[in-house]
DNA sequence: GCCAACGTTGGC
DNA sequence: GCCAACGTTGGC
């Protein structure tokens, strides 16, 4: 089992939206990006836990723990000529795009980027190196095990 | 709103 | 295959 970080603007998709969805679960389409769509793609798998991260918000930081739901598949948005994520190179025969779903598990207090800042225990963590703008990054255990003792 | 960092595109 | 131009991300 593997752990993840996986960011969200909670304009789009907030810990509470998610919380209030059928099932608690949603699909997580959207990503356009490659390094992303193959961590979901090749490595992600069912019961894989990831931390819920706000961003591009007034408090950024992690909110919430959720587990691996679904393996990925394609992703739909990338075929919808009025969606946002449309691809028009994509093809229902040669998908460019996937998407896991993730259910959540708990809600957690609010883990803002500054604080996740201050542990020098985390200081490898991918999401607090500068200039890092992956949506879907690997967590190690170790940081993974820290975060939840501090939690 | 700014801007550094990074990814993608496309001409050559 | 190179690389300039452009677009996006996301914290501040």
């Amino acid at each position: 089992m593997r752990y993840w970080l996986m960011k969200s603007e909670p304009t789009e998709v907030s810990i509470d939206d998610l919380a209030a969805r059928p099932g608690q679960t949603v699909a997580w389409d959207g990503v356009r990006n490659y390094q992303a769509r193959n961590f979901m793609r090749n490595q992600m798998q069912l019961g894989d836990q990831a931390f819920f991260y706000h961003s591009s918000c007034d408090e950024p930081g992690i909110v919430g723990i959720t587990t691996v739901s679904k393996l990925a598949y394609p992703d739909v948005t990338q075929f919808d000529p009025k969606s946002k994520y449309y691809d028009p190179k994509a093809t229902p025969e040669n998908p460019r795009w996937f998407n896991v779903e993730v259910t959540l598990l708990k809600k957690t207090r609010l883990v803002s980027l500054k604080e996740l800042r201050s542990y020098p225990e985390l200081a490898s963590m991918r999401i607090l190196q500068k200039g890092n703008r992956l949506s879907i990054t690997p967590v190690d255990p170790a940081e993974w095990n820290f975060i939840m003792n501090i939690l």
